[in-house]
DNA sequence: TGACTATACCTGTCTATACAGCTTATCCTT
DNA sequence: AAGGATAAGCTGTATAGACAGGTATAGTCA
């Protein structure tokens, strides 16, 4: 069979997003039967391999458990629950019982450069939805949003009023999060972040850098500058 | 090709362990060129779809970096840790193929100041072991650790060589390990600090916090101080 | 010399087919 | 009715061949 009409995607990355959908909807729920290899090649025309590869790295992600000789089988999600949450920062300040305010700095549409078109898996200069946003916890700024977003998976992203809403609260609305993570860092601010976050001279940041997946590619990736005097991540664990 | 005489295991699996191999004994040091998915074909007498899997599954994994066009390449295993994980910096180091070495600063008996007795649930001047240690990562300073430890819980901690064995490695034999807590921040280093760690001017650290409990009382509490420009911390995970 | 082109090599994807091993249900025999 | 063989359906693995597109290099032309 020759590739077919649309070659924007790959086709196990449309079997994948196409199952990920079903049990996102929650059409599929826990422990219900997805379709065989053999179903999927004849629905969607694909060759064996093809449907194969989608459903096993479903499975090596955690989406699906397969048993030889029976079938395919939405995992149980609440069976591996990690430790290292991750939350809306508008939910985390309230949780301590004060008030969350978020002034957005810039929404609007950019050209990936080079290394952001590698990460989401598209052209350099493809379009790339932006928002810039800082937090506050009481009217003292917490944390700077560098948000990077793909347009595909939330068209409405620059209509959205992220003072009433924080992007992260949408995008888990909008794309059925499936992985996500973290990266903490220890960095010097520059001009404009210690200007947003009134800090002063010669204060680190703590950057969290989080990149979340959306069926198998990356739906967002958000730099978290935090002050450093004022913010301080923590997890107690038994190892 | 018929299938080879041992179906033991797969062969993508053979070809995945043999590269790990190679990458783990220091054969093939970071950012290495790697067979390309021909040559394990005509080594390995397997198909370049088998050679593709097990290339694919360790770009996957973080092992490899791979360019089309180019080749596959030795990823480059820079210093990080998931923040939940309480590893030895020793064993982390290593496990990234390079030298460990550490540097005792200072191994004392002190008194405790009034904010650490409270940690430690003592009266306010009681006995407690102090050692500080700088870890190096190919003779280059990546981790001070400053660190407190209840003398009860690990009478012969003066006594250890720590040049041998990490403190980390001491206290989970003498003691067993019950839980942790983590603490990250961003600060900028004292002078101390920075010039153990041989850092620039103006450079932050990370610093972690990490107190352990044995018996339901803290056994130790450590100051790990990384350079802000060396060292990061990632955890990837499903929510 | 500088720009363009052809080529070789690499990864990424996909197809069609095959065989093995496991599980379940059915049918047939005792 | 109990037991065993059989077939159907599923996953897991593997092969050979194909095309597309990126990248580097050598060689050619102006």
């Amino acid at each position: 069979m020759s590739p077919s009409a649309s070659p924007l995607q790959p086709l196990y990355l449309k079997v994948k997003r196409h199952i990920l959908e079903n049990i996102g909807s929650g059409k599929w729920a826990t422990s219900a039967r997805v379709p065989s290899e053999n179903d999927i090649v004849k629905s969607f025309g694909v060759s064996r391999m093809t449907a194969n590869r989608a459903l096993r790295e479903l499975r090596d992600e955690g989406v699906l458990v397969r048993i030889a000789g029976v079938g395919s089988f939405v995992a149980d999600s609440h069976a591996r629950a990690h430790p290292l949450e991750i939350r809306s920062i508008a939910e985390e300040i309230r949780a301590r019982g004060h008030v969350h305010r978020a002034e957005i700095v810039s929404l609007e549409r950019v050209r990936a450069v080079a290394e952001l078109a590698k990460d989401f898996r598209i052209a350099p200069r493809s379009e790339l939805y932006c928002s810039v946003i800082v937090h506050f916890e009481n009217d003292r700024p917490l944390q700077l949003e560098d948000r990077y977003v793909l347009p595909k998976l939330a068209p409405d992203y620059l209509k959205m009023d992220f003072s009433r809403m924080t992007p992260h609260d949408y995008l888990t609305t909008a794309a059925p999060l499936q992985e996500a993570e973290h990266l903490l860092r220890a960095v010097m601010p520059d001009e404009r972040t210690r200007k947003l976050l009134t800090m002063k001279r010669d204060e680190p940041c703590l950057l969290v850098i989080r990149r979340t997946w959306t069926a198998g590619q990356i739906a967002s990736i958000a730099h978290l500058y935090y002050p450093g005097s004022r913010y301080e991540m923590s997890g107690r664990f038994r190892p």
